[in-house]
DNA sequence: CCCCGTATTGGACTAAAGTCCAATATCCGT
DNA sequence: ACGGATATTGGACTTTAGTCCAATACGGGG
């Protein structure tokens, strides 16, 4: 079902590469390795659970540019930094654009492995709440444009006859659209209704 | 109404103190300087509105300490740190425990002011998100424990003679419950109440 | 012992929502 | 032009919820 997740590694030292592809595997976590930040920015798949490792200063694009190019292509990835010669600015802007850990080499084997099973249960969470998420908008995009109104005055708590009136036509029909919404949006309550929008941010107030 | 924001400062360097004051008074903020640690964790009113740039390197208590005992007492305040010779894993530490900045001397003044006007305005959002919350707080105190128990009943999503049938009633009770909760809650819809419950962590699912 | 807050219940309705069955009216694409 | 999705509306009820007025019961406090 949900794929092993993975620890994707880069760093231009393949020494250091070998080094903690091996203590991960050491761990049994899944490693995939890469020698280049572009290499890997080309064929990760967004979609792979799991976390990032990442050197700091590689030639061509640096972590932090990594980091942004992946943030730009919508990958929520958690990110630990690794580095040898970083400085405190840096890793306090890698934080601030979220990352999930800064290291320094050398680092210590049980630091990094803490660090990289909090990043995958972490993803793992984050994942499963994107899930939820995409069911939610999955079942709104079934909605037709008029149902789509509808709800969103039902979750703004106004009465069939308001929204008919507002909508410009009659209470019977708001009555069809919102059964309609109920049973396409699969709940059977107005309470799990306005919870379910509220998550995918719509109605609000 | 609500006091003006304050920047605190904590630095055990008088000359420091002053000058920081001296830049933050410049660009029309109120500054509150101390020059210890234990000074301004006993006289720190937390609900003064505003932000805290602090020293990292102090005798007694360091900043890292500082801020888990501000943590610990309850306080938000947002804290900006500032140090000489600070190093990565403690600015990791210090980002990671929630810190808002962390900055290192010589600072360039306006990279302080701008952080000092982003933490005003996060405590200024947290604030009044918190005000909000301790609103709808104080309008669940008001309900007794049997209204409370309705309460959850209603945000769950049960009917009325399901609610009375658990709490071993009639529905007619039940009615005259929930109307009271709902004059209490101030609200006039469902919808609403949910919304409120939701943000107060009740009924959930 | 009486008053107040709380919990309960009845009666009598009004209002709102939900349910079935059925019937138009468009618009769209094959 | 025909079939399907979409939007609308009616009629006829059944369920739920909400509103008023009233009354009983209980536990504390004063």
């Amino acid at each position: 079902m949900t794929p092993h997740p993975t620890v994707f590694i880069v760093d231009d030292d393949a020494a250091v590469l070998k080094s903690l592809a091996r203590l991960l595997r050491s761990a049994r976590l899944d490693v995939l390795a890469f020698g280049s930040p572009q290499e890997f920015l080309e064929r990760h798949d967004p979609r792979a659970p799991g976390c990032l490792v990442l050197d700091l200063a590689m030639p061509g694009l640096n972590g932090l540019e990594l980091q942004a190019a992946l943030m730009a292509k919508g990958s929520t990835i958690p990110i630990i930094f690794l580095t040898g010669h970083g400085d405190i600015p840096t890793s306090v802007q890698a934080m601030k654009r979220g990352a999930l850990d800064f290291l320094t080499k050398p680092v210590k084997d049980d630091d990094l492995l803490q660090s990289v099973k909090a990043a995958i249960e972490q993803d793992r969470t984050a994942r499963q709440a994107r899930a939820e998420l995409d069911d939610i908008q999955a079942r709104l995009a079934t909605l037709t444009q008029r149902e789509r109104e509808v709800l969103i005055h039902v979750v703004s708590g106004q009465l069939n006859k308001e929204t008919a009136a507002e909508l410009g036509t009659v209470e019977k029909t708001i009555k069809v659209h919102r059964a309609r919404v109920m049973e396409k949006m699969k709940v059977d309550s107005v309470v799990e209704l306005v919870r379910l929008t509220e998550r995918a941010g719509i109605g609000g107030k």
